[in-house]
RNA sequence: GGCUACGUAGCUCAGUUGGUUAGAGCAUCGCACUCAUAAUGCGAGGGUCGGUAGUUCGAAUCUACCCGUAGCCA
């Protein structure tokens, strides 16, 4: 028995329509009704596997539907895609109903104020939590928080999502924000989900990548790229054809884009010691490639990727045709014709540069280093009038490589390995299901941890804190004060001569009875029920925990 | 079950309010070039636009039903 209220996941039993064993507590897989989590035939607890006990439980609501009017108004005024709009239409037919926003303890998050064991729903507070992240950053660089959320505010207010959690976002929060004072958000950008090789991740495919995997093997640059020559802005899935992918990055964004300044830029070096040509060779083109930055830009505004990045590309098409049919190798061979080449060249690299300006929003890594190979400051649509004429550039150092042969399928194979640990079965109950793993860390992030042995010299009580114990600890040479929570649970003479583990790097923290130095490393739940770490013998003070 | 999307060339996707022989990129094949990270250019093949019925002078585009896929249902 855990005694705690079970969320309608935590409860199986047999469907009430067709019988179908194993189902949740709200819904069937099997023939697709949905009920409540009462009437679930034979049910048990998922946590102990007990059977649950019906009990009466008050509970807070927020009353939706007194923001109907509110919702519809704007829902219908340009604030949500189309297909957002017609979900949001659905579901006001339906009517609106009260949002049931507490859940009673053990639940995580924040407490209900005046009521001890009354949680918020974690869609009630989590957007608001957009808000105080938003705060805390005007609070330490000084800027006014209420000129972007008051009602009248002007800033623009965009909320990118996954589809999965529209009705928090595009039914919940517009009317709370409304409901307390706040303005609105000016849109809601509602993305499909991430499929990877035309299917769902999955784990024992090895197709279920976490980012900092990807980030061992392959550049982020690709996935941006790719991602936004896919991305429109409507809700539809994406899918990650990996195939497809190495295909894309390598003869898109090397092959084509970064290839142009490669192939130019070899001439300028080889022939004119770095030093662009006076005029550019045809200064129309430059001109309407310089025109069609509106259009990009536009496109990007609009949140349709896939349509700026094509019109990139339609464009670098352009330059490596132009660069083409003027030849630039064979007017080299002669004298006579090698001013062409500087002019020609000066030309393309000018493209090139426009070009850089249109993908910067996607692949800023290779932009900036394009931006310091051009010796050029940080580029905006608005200096691209002034084409670059008369001045030298850096030798040509690849801005994009190919993908690397395997990288891949590495990648693939670390996330089978990484994920097989995850999909061990967890016990039903204890520390695991109360405090449960957090999110996984690389090698680096547990290096910034200091962690030293400690020899705890002196412990005493702190007068007037009920909780804590004042401990000296020398770690080899240095001594540290440091507030311990640990009265609860042990006397100050338990203490003394132990050796334990401290973070020693810990910022240094001032309390009301002085500045603590570190913290020491304890187990438990809490009370008496506190367990400090002690190291074998032999361990000594001040050794590096690792 | 209800609802919302989606189903267009081998792959990934465009196709604006229905209008001339349905497009792009990649892949494939042929030719050219050799400046460039074997990168580039020109050209070719390849689709009864999920299916059926309908509206219309005309449908990938509108309607109905069906099949398939994904998701949502507080």
């Amino acid at each position: 028995m855990e005694r705690m209220f079970l969320p309608d996941r935590y409860i199986k039993g047999e469907c009430p329509r067709c019988g179908a064993a194993d189902q949740y507590g709200d819904s069937c897989e099997e023939c697709g009704a949905t009920y409540s989590p009462a009437e679930l035939k034979n049910a048990v607890s998922v946590v102990s596997g007990a059977v649950p006990v019906e009990k009466e439980s008050e509970h807070y609501f927020f009353r939706l539907q007194d923001f109907e009017d509110i919702l519809r108004e704007w829902a219908a005024a340009g604030h949500v895609q189309a297909e957002v709009g017609n979900k949001l239409n659905e579901w006001f037919r339906e009517g609106l109903r009260e949002w049931d926003i507490s859940r009673d303890a053990p639940y995580f998050g924040f407490r209900i104020p005046e009521t001890e064991d009354k949680y918020f729903y974690v869609w009630l507070d989590a957007p608001i939590g957009y808000m105080a992240s938003f705060r805390n950053w005007c609070d330490r660089h000084g800027v006014d928080f209420d000129a972007y959320w008051r009602p009248d505010s002007t800033a623009e207010l965009y909320h990118f999502i996954g589809k999965d959690i529209i009705y928090f976002h595009a039914l919940f929060w517009p009317a709370m924000l409304h409901g307390a004072g706040f303005r609105k958000p000016t849109k809601i950008c509602a993305h499909g989900f991430l499929t990877v090789n035309g299917q769902k991740m999955s784990k024992s495919r090895g197709t279920f990548i976490m980012a900092r995997t990807y980030l061992r093997h392959l550049n982020p640059e690709y996935l941006r790229y790719y991602l936004a020559a896919k991305m429109a802005g409507s809700v539809h899935d994406l899918d990650l054809s990996l195939d497809d992918f190495i295909q894309r990055v390598n003869s898109d964004l090397v092959g084509k884009l970064v290839n142009i300044a490669s192939r130019s830029a070899s001439f300028i070096h080889k022939r004119f010691d770095g030093l662009l040509a006076e005029t550019l060779e045809a200064p129309e083109m430059y001109r309407s490639f310089v025109a069609r930055g509106e259009g990009i830009a536009e496109s990007f505004e609009q949140r349709e990727f896939a349509r700026a990045i094509r019109e990139i590309m339609a464009l670098a098409d352009e330059a490596n045709q132009y660069f083409d049919d003027r030849k630039p190798w064979v007017l080299a061979r002669d004298p006579e014709t090698l001013p062409e080449v500087q002019a020609i060249c000066t030309q393309t690299l000018n493209l090139f540069r426009v070009l850089m300006v249109y993908v910067k929003p996607v692949v800023p890594r290779v932009a900036a280093m394009a931006e310091a190979f051009l010796r050029l400051p940080p580029q905006d649509l608005s200096m691209l009038g002034e084409p670059l004429l008369g001045r030298h550039i850096d030798p040509y150092q690849p801005l994009a490589t190919r993908v690397e042969e395997g990288a891949v399928d590495a990648m693939l194979e670390e996330s089978r390995e990484t994920l097989d640990i995850d999909t061990k079965p967890t016990a039903a109950a204890g520390p695991l299901v109360d405090n449960p793993i957090a999110e996984r860390i690389g090698i680096e992030d547990f290096a910034k941890v200091d962690l030293r042995v400690a020899r705890i010299e002196d412990a005493r009580y702190v007068e007037g804190a009920d909780k804590l114990l004042q401990l000296t600890l020398e770690l080899g040479g240095e001594r540290r004060t440091v507030f311990a929570g640990l009265r609860s649970a042990y006397e100050p003479e338990q203490l003394r001569g132990k050796l334990t583990v401290m973070v020693a790097n810990l910022q240094p923290r001032k309390m009301r009875f002085g500045v603590s130095e570190g913290m020491v490393l304890a187990a438990g739940p809490g009370g008496k029920d506190l367990f400090i770490l002690e190291p074998h013998a032999g361990a000594e003070p001040g050794m590096k925990v690792k």
